[in-house]
DNA sequence: CACAATCTGAACTTGCCGGTTCAATTTTCC
DNA sequence: GGAAAATTGAACCGGCAAGTTCAGATTGTG
């Protein structure tokens, strides 16, 4: 397989060969099904979508449901990989607990309302039925991830003094419920966009609340 | 030929004419709408599951959708009031607040993890493209009804001088957000039957950080 | 330039389902 | 008992999409 010439998209213009058909494939598939849904979307839009032949599509992923699923893992990933980022922002800043924890859950919060991951979301519900093991992979590789790591930083913040977290897990467990929870009501399952405004508002009120049930001055 | 007197289930004769064939229509649809999703349940399974014809289902309801919509309706309400009258329990109990919110969360931690609760979540989720009217009616008698209900009552136990909640509506919210946000992991989206025991301990945890910060001693 | 592999557009087969029609039967109501 | 309304089973139409096939265009390589 020749995909490795210039695999790092040289610029714009799609140069009509075979280069990185796939990623293109994937990322549209994953378009067209966060649009659609997998009963309705046709493989013909996602091929035009990614610019492509539709035998084409079928020549790098066997049928729909492969499909479906290598984008989908490929959207969770990333996901993934972007909130553990957020989340290891909190190593550094030992001073100023609320500070810290106001911008990791804003930040937290805007990956959260991103069109993407509410697509991904979205998607997970709708399809439980058909795809039962997608949902181990998300929320393995999602959300008890994420979880954890945030565990090991309220343990760290905790051992250093400024917290009273006796369980790590169900603080980090509970500060992203509080973070979560009030935007189900607010962002209409992603239909309606958020305002940073607030998520710096909703940031702001969980931690309050977490430092009142977690704060220093607790037992 | 007449499907013949007793075909099958001699317990509930099923009386051949019209009764309320509807609502076992309806009871149908949002069966088969929650195992299939909307695009791939086929009227024709949801008129075997109400034991009626197919053309009777077209007769009572015109199209596919308004099918669905009533269905979905039909199925919110039904949540909606269970648990107000969750929520309403929170009257009575003045002394022991915490045994009260325990209950109380135990018992919405049960509505929530319904089957059916969950297949309603689901499908709003599901189709939320084709049906973006179903999701402010749903959140409108849904989860904002449940937060102003349960503000109500935070606000009267924080009059009564047993909360000290500044902002009802946020308190109740983030008590919601505490319930319900671990479950999601936990639950696996409605595919695994959590037991009695950990919603109990959900609950507890729960109550455990709303005390804490909403709690009598505090300011 | 030629060879091999891939990509492309289009048409085709196959299957499924929404929605309708219709004659025969059943139920309700008077 | 009898008429009106509703139900029933079955067949039918129309549309849509998955997946395949095929000839021809494009690309990379020697």
């Amino acid at each position: 397989m020749n995909t490795a010439t210039s695999s790092a998209a040289p610029g714009q213009h799609v140069p009509r060969g075979r280069i990185d058909k796939r990623q293109a494939i994937l990322d549209a598939a994953f378009t067209v099904f966060a649009r659609h849904g997998f009963a309705l979307a046709c493989v013909q839009e996602i091929a035009t979508e990614a610019g492509v032949a539709k035998p084409t599509v079928y020549n790098h992923l066997h049928d729909k449901e492969t499909l479906f699923r290598h984008a989908m893992e490929a959207a969770a990933n990333r996901a993934m990989a972007e909130n553990l980022a957020v989340v290891d922002q909190l190593t550094d800043h030992g001073a100023d607990v609320r500070a810290a924890l106001d911008e990791v859950g804003y930040q937290l919060l805007q990956r959260h309302c991103d069109d993407r991951s509410w697509a991904l979301r979205r998607l997970l519900n709708a399809e439980v039925n058909r795809f039962p093991d997608l949902i181990d992979i998300a929320h393995a590789t999602g959300a008890n991830r994420i979880t954890q790591a945030l565990a090991d930083r309220v343990a760290r913040l905790t051992l250093a003094g400024h917290l009273a977290a006796t369980e790590p897990v169900e603080a980090a467990e509970q500060f992203l419920a509080l973070l979560t929870g009030p935007m189900e009501s607010r962002a209409r399952l992603g239909t309606r966009p958020v305002p940073d405004r607030e998520l710096r508002a909703v940031a702001r009120a969980a931690v309050r609340t977490f430092l009142r049930a977690y704060g220093e001055g607790r037992a």
